[in-house]
This record gives C-alpha cells, sequence and structure tokens, in this order.
DNA sequence: CGTGGCATTGAAAACCGTCAAAATCCGTGG
DNA sequence: CCACGGATTTTGACGGTTTTCAATGCCACG
C-alpha cells in the first residue's frame, strides 16, 4: 500500500539479488552494536558468508505470527515495532527495534513466529539463517557467547518492562519511554535530546500499558511543565534531569 | 534466616560435596521437562560429567541482583520465585519457576545476574556451569538447539506476561495466572485442580501488577461465585471453563 | 497462650479509561 | 496550488477500576 515509485523487482527473499543482497558484516558501521561486535576479522568474513541483506518498506511486516522461522534478523538501518495480535484481535506492542538490535528470536523456541515485526520506516536488515548461525557459532566461540548475551539481553529488556508495567504510573511509564529512547538514539550518534518518533500515540501506549489519551494527555503535561517539546510526532528533551527526578519520585513515599 | 535445624555444613557451592552433588541427568526424572530433553545416552553422560546439585532451604537465595554469573540452574525440585528490587526498594517479582525450569539466564548478558532468585520452599537445583555448557554444546547440537529453544521460551513467557500487564483487568489477570499454575502442575503429574500456593499474596500482586489487598479480593470473589475454592493459600479450581471464558471476555466488547 | 506475619474486608480517593468532539496533519486528486 | 478526506492527535467531562488507608481476623510458631 506504502508502494509508489520505486518500481523494480523486489521478491526474491532467498537467494543473493538486488533485494536481498550478500552482506558485509566486516564493513558495517553498525558492528559494535550488533551480533558481531568482538569478533575477529576472519571470523567477520565467515560471518559475512551466511548473512544476506533485505530492505523492507514502511508499514511492510519483515515476518507474522504463525509464520515458519528460519532466521533472525539484525536492523541494518531503519526502525521496527513488534507486536503480539491477541485472542480478540487486540494489539500489544512488545518493542521498538532500531539499528543494532536484533528480532525474530522468538521463533526460536517452537520454530514458529509469535509475534508480527513491522519496519516504521524503510529500513534495511541483515539476514542471519538460523541454523547456519548454529554451525558457525559451534566453530566461533566468540559468536557463540554473543549469541548467547543477545538473547539474555533481550530477557533482561523485557523483565525491564515488566517493572514498567507492573509497577509504574503513567508519567513514569512515559518518562521511562523517552529516557530510554534517548539513550538508544545518542548510543547511534544521533542528538540525544531531539527526535522523531516513529511510531503513534496507540503504539506507545499499547507498549507501555496505556491508551492514547493518557499518552497524549501526559506529553502534554511534560510539554507544559518545560520538561519536553512536543510538536506532533518531534520530540525535544528540555530537562533530562527533571524526567528521571520522576522515574526515582514515584516509587518512593 | 529461616535456617534453624539441619545444622551441617552447606557452605562450599563449586565443588564435589554432600550439599553439591554430581548430578545424574541420565536418571533424572524431569529430564523430559528439562533442558536434556531429546538427549542421546551418550549425550546426557557428558551432561552428567558437567552438572553438580544444590539443595537450597526456603527462604534462601539461590542467587542475587549483582552476583557474578557463572552458571545456570534447573529446578529439579521445589519452587522458586525472581524478582527484581526497583530504584526504591519496591520488589517486582518477575517469575516463578518450578521443576524442570531454568534459571539464571539473566546474568549471561552482562556476566552479573540482575535478579534475586529465591526458594518458596525448600528445594533441589541442577547447577549447570556456563562456561561448560558453552563448550560442551558446541559439540553436542542437540543440547545447543535446547539451550537456544530454552532462552526463547523464557523471551516468548515474559512477553506473554507483557501481553498480561499491558492489557488486562484484575479478573482476567488472577484467572490468567491460576490457569498457568494449574498447566504446569498437571505436566509435572499434581493435580491440575487443586494446589497450595507457595507464594504470598503480595508476590502474586507484584508479578501481576496489582496490589496485594486486589488479589486477595479478586480470590474472594472468585470463591462466592463458585469458580474456585479458597482457604489460605489451598486453591481448587471448581470450573475452569468460567475462568477460561473470563479471558476471552475481557478483550472483546 | 501470645506474638507476628499474612489475609480479608470496607470505605474513600486517585488514577486512568471511556466517550465525545474538535483540531491538526498528510497524502491524494482536482 | 489548493481543497478534500481519512488518520492521528488533542482536549474535556465523566465513570469505573484499582489503589490507598485502616481495622479486623486468622493461623503458624515459639
Amino acid at each position: 500500500m506504502i508502494n509508489r515509485g520505486c518500481a523494480v523487482e523486489h521478491k526474491t527473499f532467498f537467494s543473493i539479488t538486488p533485494a536481498t543482497m550478500r552482506a558485509a558484516c566486516s564493513q558495517c558501521n553498525m558492528r559494535e552494536l550488533c551480533i558481531a561486535v568482538g569478533l575477529e576479522d576472519q571470523d567477520l568474513h565467515k560471518l559475512d558468508q551466511i548473512v544476506a541483506r533485505r530492505k523492507i518498506k514502511r508499514g511492510e511486516h519483515l515476518y507474522r505470527a504463525g509464520d515458519t522461522f528460519s532466521s533472525i534478523y539484525a536492523v541494518r538501518t531503519g526502525f521496527f515495532k513488534t507486536d503480539l495480535i491477541g485472542d480478540e484481535g487486540q494489539e500489544q506492542v512488545t518493542g521498538f527495534q532500531m539499528a543494532g538490535e536484533i528480532l525474530g528470536m522468538d521463533g526460536i523456541s517452537t520454530d514458529i513466529h509469535v509475534c508480527n515485526a513491522t519496519a516504521l520506516e524503510d529500513s534495511e536488515v541483515c539476514i542471519i539463517p538460523y541454523e547456519n548461525l548454529e554451525t558457525l557459532s559451534r566453530e566461533v566461540p566468540s559468536l557463540q557467547r554473543q549469541f548467547h548475551k543477545f538473547m539474555s539481553r533481550e530477557i533482561v529488556r523485557d523483565q525491564g518492562l515488566m517493572v514498567l508495567l507492573g509497577s509504574m504510573k503513567a508519567e513514569e511509564r512515559i518518562a521511562a519511554f523517552l529516557l530510554n529512547l534517548s539513550t538508544r538514539m545518542k548510543a547511534r550518534g544521533y542528538s540525544s535530546s531531539e527526535f522523531h518518533l516513529r511510531m503513534t500515540r496507540e503504539e506507545i501506549g499499547s507498549y507501555l500499558g496505556l491508551k492514547l489519551e493518557t499518552v497524549s494527555r501526559t506529553l502534554s503535561k511534560f510539554d507544559a511543565e518545560g520538561l519536553i517539546g512536543v510538536q506532533h510526532k518531534h520530540i525535544r528533551i528540555l530537562n533530562s534531569q527533571g524526567l528521571h527526578d520522576l522515574l526515582d519520585h514515584g516509587t518512593s513515599s
């Protein structure tokens, strides 16, 4: 639906074509954030042999709940969301992923993806076929270690979100969300104080366990208090410390 | 503090003593639920070589947030909780673990445990030293695969909890919790309709993002409606379908 | 038999969700 | 270039659910 222009064929997903090109982890500027972190040159080249790339346009799915699992994906450029659709059709966003972050590890458990992964802007991913990754990580211990660290990091991230959802009030959730985005932008060389939200208020709300009206209201309140500047999807962090203080405070009293 | 009686030394954790005995996965009746599932006999024996056991008394910690990570643990008997302590000291329970389930994978990410693991009854765990597991899983692909599946399962479990915390009302959360416990008891050969809760109302509430009073009230309401029977920590599931119906309903409308 | 932790129950208040309406933005087509 | 329509966002008023505060009861354990 969002497919105007750029009329070249981009349909072949699992062979090397303009759409899915041989990757070059050894050349990638995301390699220090990605699963390739800390690998020797010779091991990077082995990784190059199994990794391909694929472009995903905004609104397209990288995979859907129910799809057979075959690969994990590293975001190279762009922005994704993952979500689950509950029994009655309501969406629950489980994460937002940016460059260097890994998608698809939910599928290893049962060989079927349990969530959807959708591009929120035109994006590019590295495709890491899981069977090949298993094989390669048997001969490259540092790759094995990194892969395990990334799975563990996902577990820790999810538990952090459980704390947020289980014990924080709306203002604390929004503050935590903004600070988290800010930190991740900074780690990628972008401004930590000014960025565009790639997701809707509804998606933010779903992620944080709030309704979109509550998200909107809270952002407006922060704006009125001078903590942030809000213009639609453009956010400026004006008082980072003030947002931090909101977190520590709500839990005390 | 809950250490009266049983005055034998139980202090040596990483050598083979009465407290940490050589395990025998090949003999273990939990092996089909545990990480050893599907392994050939010869591979089971290799696993035996690296696994030890340890008894944990009720109230004792298996590990604490901040501890250096060295091993993951498989629950052999008993019942555990994992929790995080927030910046201001409030507890957030992140999970309850029973026989066959794996603890400690949060530590792989940074080599430091981020959560506490506490025995809620006298328990026994299998200690699986992580370095050895990495090494062995390089030569035993089916073990490698199982380990990855367990990490992925943990991710999927956490995401399910995120859905619960992000979109369910109190009654739905309690119903989901009881049904989840019931299912896991049944998988271990216990009654699915009658069991003892090993945790307090406060721990249940922390896990489900509710206050203990709400947990108590909701259990009383279910009791009054004939869905369950409640006597302190003893629970009988009287109308399993009725609990299921609560789940589907709340999400519609 | 008394103490302390845990659980239950009630009443009031806070917080967030729901419903509703208006405003703004963005892509499309005239 | 401007006008239009749909999606998104903002804002307000109200109501419901859960939390908070408080008091009582129950049970296990010493």
